[in-house]
DNA sequence: ATATCAATTGAAAGCCTTTTCACGATATGT
DNA sequence: ACATATCGTGAAAAGGCTTTCAATTGATAT
């Protein structure tokens, strides 16, 4: 049998196709026996409204479209776990949206808002600012909602979910700091991102107040990049504690460390950024900079779904707390 | 300005719908030169039709749905990453369905169908077989395509596209075997999987056949959890040789055994399944069943756009190949 | 010049809902 | 009992597109 549609329905109750909708969308306006009545007609046909033509008539589709560049990443994937549990409470479904960093944007923005949904999720942390402000003026121009998570940008327009990156560097290394560290690196990429040009500033700011020289060495996130360039690293550079600005990178160079006869923590001591399960599967186990990941997509959520209906937002610019948690690789 | 609808395109080419409709869809069937008045219009008027409407009228939405159980699980976000890559290709909207354990598959699904997607790939690893077959019959029902990524399912009518577990865990047993070790345990989590099921029939076999002694250890994939179960464990067990069902947990136990005063790989070889990037960050580095996953997801989609398209396929039950890789922690 | 056929186009129906508007019925107030 | 407000309902339009069918045009063959 064909799907029932919503005629089938209201003619099997014998009532309007209009009392239908009402009974699914504004049950309180129908009187209840008939409501009962279209209710377990609903229920023998096993009726399911379209939602396409819902979607077309209401010009709503309860679809948000998730934007990222790479799903793989675990920062990403955790956040969308948040996303995810947050639209499944608010009966939002969610659609992904891959944007390469070799697309071009305005183009891939475009598509997405043919693509009808009713608000904007923009996960990224490598954004630049004109990314950020051309994606903001198609959105503003089609009138749809958006948040962006786990994004840097200082627009106080911008309705944005993350944590304060700076702050967060600044804590991590007045942390080794005050364990009496001196020559103190922060492994950073190669790749300038903005949050990790936060990072940075904050290491920067902790060292230079404490006179301490900052040592920023760039390498690649690719494990078996590094690793070379952490041995030729142990045979000129003098190092008593190192920052990851991710936890794959601390824990790469600490294997490298351990393998050169430095001991964790005595000789060195590392810390990671995003506390992942790597942090825990290293030996020594990692002191790393919580971050909320999967709360920045729940919190970004939901904060999406009061911008779609118009609710009273009373902050736009929302930052998470982040702490360290303090494991072997440092004391 | 709002947005340009397929009417403003036919006015201002002086055309009706339905050819601007052609220029879209089937552009051989319009004359060059009106095609090209169109097609400039439509890039004036920044044209880009509704989706929604369009998926009303043709019953195509060209969205495929994505079902998964656990989106921060790294094998799946794997696979998404090879789903949305292909997805983009053949220009599929990815939407993501998440059904949580306790949650009911026969309504999720339907609610699902009413979602109108071309098609469904179903990705998980942990699903029993009455859970496989509600899901085909609804499916099957609405005459919607659908693959399954990942599962293991005997049905010969059921396309899917996975890996032989079975053979790959009898194959890392071998392994172990032929470098002369007696004591070989499987640690395997205490949730039954049908996929780890399977890797625990390779390993019996493998064991059988050897005439040594098959054992298994039951943990939690949860680190914390499962380093208490593996201090214990030195205690009071003779081991030369472990194989991780994860390489989370491979590794895991791996630093316990360090920390017990054991040496790796002389006093136990340690193997992992899946070679996920915790297999490259252990120290010793350690060797892993790779496990294609991005592959599975791009295969498994591409094998859905055919079904999709009512296209011939010669095989609806892929079994990609896996291998060893061999590192440090085996020798 | 006429018949035939293919290529090109337009009119209109249809996809399945929501939502506006109007109508009758019932309830409220005087 | 009358005017007025409220409630419940249905008819019909609207949402933006695809697709069928028929009409028109132009080309080809006789």
């Amino acid at each position: 049998m064909p799907q029932a549609t919503i005629y089938s329905v209201a003619i099997a109750a014998g009532v309007s196709l209009a009392t239908v909708s009402r009974v699914l969308n504004n049950p309180e306006k129908v009187k209840e026996d008939t409501r009962e009545r279209v209710l377990k007609v609903i229920k023998e046909l096993g009726y399911r409204p379209n939602v396409i033509a819902r979607g077309l008539a209401s010009r709503k589709t309860t679809t948000v479209g998730v934007v990222i560049s790479d799903i793989t990443r675990a920062s990403v994937s955790e956040m969308l776990g948040g996303i995810s549990d947050i639209a499944l409470n608010y009966q939002y479904s969610i659609k992904i949206f891959t944007i390469h960093e070799d697309m071009d944007v305005i183009d891939s923005v475009q598509k997405i808002v043919s693509e009808q949904v009713d608000g904007i999720l923009y996960l990224n942390d490598e954004l630049s600012d004109k990314r950020v402000s051309d994606v903001k003026r198609i959105l503003d121009q089609n009138n749809i909602p958006y948040v962006f998570a786990n994004v840097v940008t200082e627009d106080e327009e911008t309705p944005v979910v993350s944590i304060d990156y700076e702050k967060a560097g600044y804590e991590l290394t007045k942390e080794l700091i005050a364990d009496n560290r001196k020559n103190i690196y922060l492994l950073s990429t190669a790749r300038r991102y903005s949050v990790n040009e936060k990072k940075e500033a904050g290491y920067i700011k902790a060292m230079e107040e404490s006179s301490l020289d900052p040592k920023i060495f760039r390498t690649s996130g690719d494990t078996s990049v590094n690793r070379q360039h952490f041995s030729s690293f142990f045979a000129d550079k003098k190092v008593d504690a190192a920052i990851g600005v991710r936890d794959s990178i601390a824990v790469s160079f600490m294997n490298v460390a351990v393998q050169n006869g430095r001991e964790v923590p005595k000789d060195i001591a590392i810390a990671g950024f995003q506390n992942t399960k790597y942090a825990t599967l290293s030996r020594p186990m990692l002191t790393s900079l919580d971050i909320p990941v999967y709360d920045i997509g729940a919190v970004s959520m939901r904060l999406l779904t009061k911008l779609m209906n118009d609710q009273e937002v009373e902050n736009i610019r929302i930052s998470l707390p982040h702490f360290i948690v303090k494991r072997e690789s440092t004391k």
